[in-house]
DNA sequence: ACGCCGATTTACTCAGACAAATAAAGCTTT
DNA sequence: AAAGCTTTATTTGTCTGAGTAAATCGGCGT
C-alpha cells in the first residue's frame, strides 16, 4: 500500500542490512560513521540520525571546499530527491548547518554558503569535522596558536582559584595517567579528566567552554599522531609539572609548564602531518 | 476546505494582523524581535522565521533557567499543538538548539536540557540570547576576563602580521570615529569595522571565529550603557593608541594599549549593570 | 529614467501517517 | 528469586503532499 523502504521485505538474498547499511548507503557515509571505538564517537547527539548524518556530510564538504563560500545549494526539493531522502530531513540537516553559521537560506534565493569568517568554527562539531579529513595546515597552526594564548592563562586562573577537591581530583587523574599511559583507553580517559578539572578549576565558564571545544579537538590530532607512527615524548611528566603547579598555587609556574607542554604537542603534531 | 487560520478571512474587525503579528501573539515574540535598528539585528539568519524565533524562545529560557539542566521538555506532539505550530516547525527549532550543544533528544527519553558546560557558550547567537535579557553578573565577568586573555593577544600578533592595505583601512575607520564619535551609526560602524580589520590582520582563523563572536556580544553591553545613562569616557583615544602601536608594528605596545582599552571599557560596563 | 506592480521561484509551514528506537514492564527459564 | 529474554508502550524520526509567504526579476506605466 505504501511504497516506502519497498526492497527490503520481500527481495531474496541479496542485501540484507537492513536501516544503518541503508543510510550508509544512501549518504554515502559508510566510510566515517561506525568506525573504530576511539575518540571518534565524542559527539553522540547524532546516532545514526539521517538529519545529522546529512549535516555532517554537507559540512564537511563545505569546509572541504566541495560548496565554495557563496555558492547556492540546489533547491530543496531537488536536494532531497536527489538524496533519495524527505524533504523534512534534508530541511532540519540544513537547520543544523545554519544553526553554526555555515549556510543561509532565504525564499527565492534559496540557501547559499556563508563567508568563511561566519563559520563558527570552534563549535565542537565543526572542529570534528574539519578533523573527519586531514585538516589545512594552516588551521591546526590557528588552532595551536589559540591554545598557547588561552590555556596557559587558563592554567594561571585554575592555580588561583583551585578548590582541594579539585587538587585531589587532578592528583588522582596524574596517578591514573602515570600508571597505564597514553597508549591505554583508562589512561586518555584520565587525561581528559585532568583537563576537564582544570578547566572548571578556573572559575570561568566562558573559558571553560572555549577550552573544552579545543581540547576535543585537539585530541583528534593524537589519532594523527598514532597514525602516523610518530614518536612523542611521553608527555605525562608535563602534566605532573603543571599539577604542581596549580596544586602549589603557583600561578606562573602553571602559566610557564602549559605553555611548554603545548609547544611540545604541537611539535609533536606538526611532526605528524608533514612526514 | 482547509483549516489552517481560520480566523483572518471572514471574521470582522477585531484582528487584522495578518502574519507577523500572528507569530508573535503565538511565541510572545513580539516584545523582543522587531526592536529598533540598533545592533540587534545583528543575526538576520531568522527574520520572522517561526523556527528561528521559537529556538530563540526556548533558548532564552533555558539560559534565564526556565528549563533546567536534565529537565526534559513535554514530547513533541504536547509542544507543538500548545504552541499552536505544526511539528515540523517545532522540530526544526529543536535541531537548532541541539546543534547549540543545549539539548539531546533521543526516542523513548525525549528532549532533554543538556549539562550546562556542554552549551557552546561563544557561539554568536547564544551570546546573543544571552544578552537578551540581563545577563548574570558571573557571566559577564568571565567574558571580560576571555577578552582580556585572548584580545591583547591578537593584537599583537596583528601588530606583527598587519598589511599596509589593513593599515589604511584602519585609519579610515579611526578617522570617522573621531569625527563621527560613538553616538552615531556611523560611529559605531566604523568602530565594528576597526575591530573587524584588526581581527583578520591576525592572520588566525580560530582567533577570529572567536573574537568575532565575543566583539559582538561586548556591543550588546554598550546597549546597557546608553540605556542606563553611564558617563564612559571617551574610547576613541584609546583605539587611537592601539592603531598607532599596530602601525608601527609593536607588537608589546599593541597588546599594552589592548589591554587598558579592555580594562576602561569592563570598568565601565560594571558601573552599568550595579547602579 | 525611475518607481510601481505583478509573476515566478524558493523556502516556509502545515497536516497526518507510518517507522524505528528504546526504556520499561512482563514473562520465562534457570 | 534472579537473570535473561520478550513484549509493549511511548517518543522521536522519517515520509508525503499540499498550501502559504517572501523575495527577486521582469515588465509596465508614469
Amino acid at each position: 500500500m505504501d511504497m516506502r523502504k519497498p526492497a527490503p521485505p520481500e527481495s531474496a538474498g541479496e542485501d540484507e542490512s537492513s536501516d544503518i547499511k541503508t543510510l550508509s548507503r544512501r549518504l554515502k557515509i559508510g566510510a566515517a560513521r561506525p568506525r573504530d571505538g576511539g575518540p571518534g564517537q565524542n559527539h553522540p547527539m547524532y546516532q545514526g540520525r539521517l538529519h545529522g548524518a546529512l549535516a555532517r556530510q554537507l559540512g564537511v564538504d563545505i569546509l572541504r571546499g566541495v560548496y565554495k563560500q557563496g555558492e547556492i545549494l540546489p533547491n530543496e526539493i531537488d536536494s532531497s530527491s536527489s538524496l533519495d531522502i524527505s524533504r523534512s530531513a534534508y530541511r532540519e540537516s540544513i537547520r543544523i548547518l545554519a544553526a553554526k553559521g555555515m549556510v543561509e537560506s532565504r525564499p527565492k534565493t534559496g540557501t547559499r554558503v556563508t563567508e568563511r569568517t561566519r563559520w563558527n568554527l570552534l563549535d565542537p562539531e565543526v572542529l570534528g569535522w574539519m578533523f573527519e579529513t586531514e585538516p589545512p595546515h594552516d588551521f591546526v597552526k590557528a588552532l595551536f596558536e589559540l591554545r598557547l594564548i588561552t590555556e596557559p592563562a587558563a592554567a594561571e586562573l585554575a592555580a588561583q582559584r583551585r578548590t582541594d577537591e579539585q587538587v585531589e581530583s587532578m592528583r588522582h587523574s596524574i596517578e591514573v595517567m602515570k600508571r597505564e599511559t597514553l597508549q591505554t583507553e583508562a589512561g586518555r580517559r584520565a587525561d581528559l579528566e585532568f583537563h576537564h578539572t582544570l578547566i572548571q578549576a578556573t572559575d570561568n565558564e566562558a573559558l571553560a567552554s572555549l577550552s573544552s571545544s579545543i581540547e576535543a579537538a585537539v585530541s583528534w590530532t593524537t589519532r594523527y599522531k598514532a597514525r602516523h607512527n610518530v614518536l612523542t615524548r611521553d608527555p605525562v611528566p608535563d602534566h605532573e609539572r603543571v599539577f604542581e603547579a596549580v596544586a602549589a598555587g603557583d600561578g606562573r609556574a602553571a602559566r610557564w609548564c602549559m605553555e611548554s607542554l603545548i609547544r611540545m604537542a604541537h611539535e609533536d603534531t606538526q611532526r605528524a602531518f608533514t612526514n
